[in-house]
RNA sequence: GGUGGGGUUCCCGAGUGGCCAAAGGGAACAGACUGUAAAUCUGUCGUCAGUGACUUCGGUGGUUCGACUCCACCCCCCACCA
């Protein structure tokens, strides 16, 4: 899929892809008419290596650049990551230990190279030219923008207009962040959008130190599974690319029609022709909504897990929601004949239920299952045998009575 | 440094002596409806040995028959003025 680097047009429709805003078309293309591979700087926050969809929206237009021959940097932020971007805390964080960025390094590589080529990726830490600066190299550094401008940021203007404290330290984040494009000599930076005034900072900076300014490149935030927001670790919307198969699987089939199509834009690999037709068949109902989400669940969760596991959650998802089965791996629990057999006590002692109040109220919502039969009484044993327990649409148990 | 305002259940946020396990909203969960969803409707949403008991409203003591509500001290947060 390697295009002739003489192929500006070509190579311009691959990185536009999807992309929320280019900051400048025209240079970025006499960046590429040159030929020669650009160098692709992406940074990294050292301190959350548990990636999810969200952060891949980004990895992925990575993986763009390098399949346009071009060099991709991964840039984590153990310096950076000190100070914490600007967002009202008033902490800075403590460094992390040299083995924490490390061994953090290795979960992100882990992570990032089921989508990124190990060959074309260089990794590289921040703390390698930040940590030895002087005050002195960090007052010239401040020297090189203005209060003013600083201010521009959004979320530093809205703060200082609503009288909201916003702490020195939070100026030096975008400064330090910045001085790394100079420092990596980036002909591109690219970031979600709510990066998009650090990567002008670092645009900027390298003018001021003499260089060609790097081009920005912003992503759209994908969506979180409910919608409107973006994903997020804190706000437990998000699927994690370290998942077991069965829950990417479950929770892209879990994201609206709608959202679906944000999803192939901005995750698949599929060409947007494809994707094009794809919608233009579910619209004339050709297609159902339904199989057109089971095949970006399936493209996801190969990507994660490889096409073998990626099937079988398939059949299981099929199985348990159109066939009313249970998966394949419910866990299996044992108890004893007797007072620890009734629902409420194994449903709690086995943890599919976090209490027994818990557990009496799905009992009383008809929320359990027993062999496919709705079970209300919560009190009464069961006797010993064989049983495939569903509570709710989502927590399976095989129990064995003694 | 001074002055004022706050810290409530997962989150936001009401509650100023009993009617408070604590309004309302959000999130979440369950049921119905569907194509898995989404949307909508209904219900639940501290724990437990379920008509009751126990624990909870920044912390520690105190007043009281009784405190989330009053008092004292302490911790933390915020605003305004320096």
């Amino acid at each position: 899929m390697t295009r002739p680097a003489s192929d500006v047009d070509g190579q311009m429709a691959l990185i536009k892809r999807g992309c929320a805003e280019l900051i400048d078309e025209n240079e970025l293309r006499g960046k590429l008419a040159r030929g020669k591979p650009l160098r692709v700087k992406v940074g990294f926050d050292p301190t959350a290596p548990d990636l999810h969809l969200g952060h891949t929206v980004v990895i992925h237009k990575m993986r763009h650049f390098q399949e346009l021959g071009h060099q991709v940097i991964f840039l984590i932020g153990d310096f950076t990551g000190r100070i914490g971007d600007p967002s009202g805390r008033n902490d800075t964080r403590p460094p992390l230990t040299e083995e924490q960025v490390m061994a953090n390094a290795e979960t992100y590589k882990k992570q990032v190279f089921k989508i990124l080529d190990p060959e074309k990726t260089e990794v590289a830490f921040n703390s390698r030219w930040l940590g030895t600066m002087g005050a002195a190299d960090f007052i010239r550094l401040a020297s090189r923008y203005t209060v003013a401008r600083m201010l521009e940021r959004d979320d530093f203007e809205k703060r200082y207009k609503a009288n909201i404290p916003i702490s020195i330290h939070e100026f030096l984040y975008p400064l330090a962040q910045g001085y790394d494009s100079v420092a990596l000599k980036a002909d591109v930076e690219l970031g979600g959008t709510d990066q998009k005034f650090n990567l002008l900072v670092g645009r900027h900076l390298q003018g001021q130190y003499g260089m060609e300014a790097q081009c920005i490149l912003t992503m759209p935030l994908l969506e979180g599974l409910g919608g409107g927001k973006k994903m997020s670790k804190s706000l437990g919307n998000y699927i994690g690319i370290d998942e077991a198969p069965a829950q990417i699987f479950g929770k892209t089939m879990s994201v609206s029609d709608d959202l679906m199509w944000r999803y192939y834009e901005l995750l698949s690999a599929k060409s947007l022709e494809d994707i094009r037709s794809l919608r233009q068949s579910v619209e004339k109902g050709e297609t159902h909504p339904m199989r057109a989400k089971e095949n970006l669940a399936l493209e996801l969760t190969t990507r994660y897990h490889g096409q073998k596991a990626a099937e079988e959650a398939l059949a299981d998802f099929r199985a348990i929601f159109a066939g009313g089965g249970a998966p394949e791996d419910a866990p299996a629990f044992v108890c004893k004949e007797g007072e620890s057999s009734t629902p409420v006590a194994f449903l709690t002692d086995s943890g599919l239920a976090p209490s027994r109040s818990e557990a009496r109220r799905l009992i009383s919502h008809k929320a359990l299952s027993v062999d496919g039969q709705v079970l209300q009484d919560g009190a009464k044993p069961l006797t010993a045998g064989e049983y495939r327990i569903k509570l709710g649409k989502k927590r399976f148990l095989r129990l064995t009575v003694e």
